[in-house]
DNA sequence: GGGCTAAATGTTATATTATAACGTTCCGTC
DNA sequence: GACGGAACGTTATAATATAACATTTAGCCC
């Protein structure tokens, strides 16, 4: 919910990700392959959105499907967001409950920090409701500094 | 503001929009060239958001960097929009004020509406600021059924 | 376990979107 | 009409994503 302090111990965070993606296979009946895990540790360990060439590269002797088949299927299972803005993907901070992906994103440093507030899908709800509009989706993306780098700005 | 009647007669829409255009590039001192003016209508022609290399082809004799360059003046003097999520453009339905982009996206017969909702925008600024975020840009993109088409649907 | 089937992965090629780099033309200014 | 910066032309290439089909793997029934 809070913007990640960039120096702060990140293991523990993807150690409890893995679990919980292990945990939320198990309550689907899905399958988290070795690869959908290493790429979901990939996408973890990065502590930006990272693209599927990136991944590629960091799994090593893969083809491009390999890494799009794993993130469509983290994806459908709601373990990652994709930022659409950046071409880049993220863990879900919250899996196992759906909901938009709403994302603060540092054009510094490259951080991202997921949101989880319901006014802000409300206000869009209300929003269509006006236009006889029915959402079944919804992208919010904002760009701007995290606390961290406002101090550094001149 | 309201979802387009899919057969509203345009040709008066895109005649407003380039005149409009015309004006904000007068007040801006920029340069509506040849060009930039020929993709801007054409992005207002489509009743979608229409992407780069269909433009390219209606343009007919271009280059990608032709295309390109013009669209990143026009998003530059907010004359239009890009689509995130679908790597398109859309004209802007109110130029001349900043605002940040809010689109309805029907994902059935690809029609856009803009909305300008401060709503949206204040409750996203206020759950940027719990985290001590500065938000300078903003994507809101829903993607849903537009009324004509959920009428349409079993 | 042995055969069946569907899912997952491997492999190759290609589509789609976007930009780099550099030369040329156009236009307002002096 | 020379100058200088903005706009445009042109070629090549980067970055992102998918199509199509072969092969392997894993669960399942018997
Ligand atoms: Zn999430
Ligand atoms: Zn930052
Ligand atoms: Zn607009
Ligand atoms: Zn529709």
């Amino acid at each position: 919910m809070s913007f990640p302090n960039p120096h702060h111990d990140h293991g523990p965070c993807v150690a409890h990700a893995l679990e919980a993606a292990e945990e939320e296979c198990r309550r689907r009946g899905a399958r988290l392959t070795d690869i959908r895990r290493r790429v979901l540790e990939l996408v973890w360990r990065s502590h930006a959105p990272i693209g599927a060439y990136a991944l590629l590269e960091a799994l090593g002797k893969a083809a491009p499907p390999t890494v799009y088949r794993a993130l469509d299927f983290l994806l459908a299972h709601g373990l990652i967001h994709r930022i659409e803005k950046l071409n880049a993907f993220v863990g879900c901070a919250h899996p196992g409950h759906a909901h938009p992906g709403q994302f603060l994103l540092c054009r510094q440093c490259g951080a991202a920090a997921e949101l989880n507030d319901d006014s802000i899908e409300q206000a869009v709800r209300v929003a269509a409701e006006h236009s006889g509009f029915l959402v079944t989706s919804l992208v919010v993306e904002a760009e701007g500094l995290c606390p961290a780098c406002q101090g550094q700005q001149a």
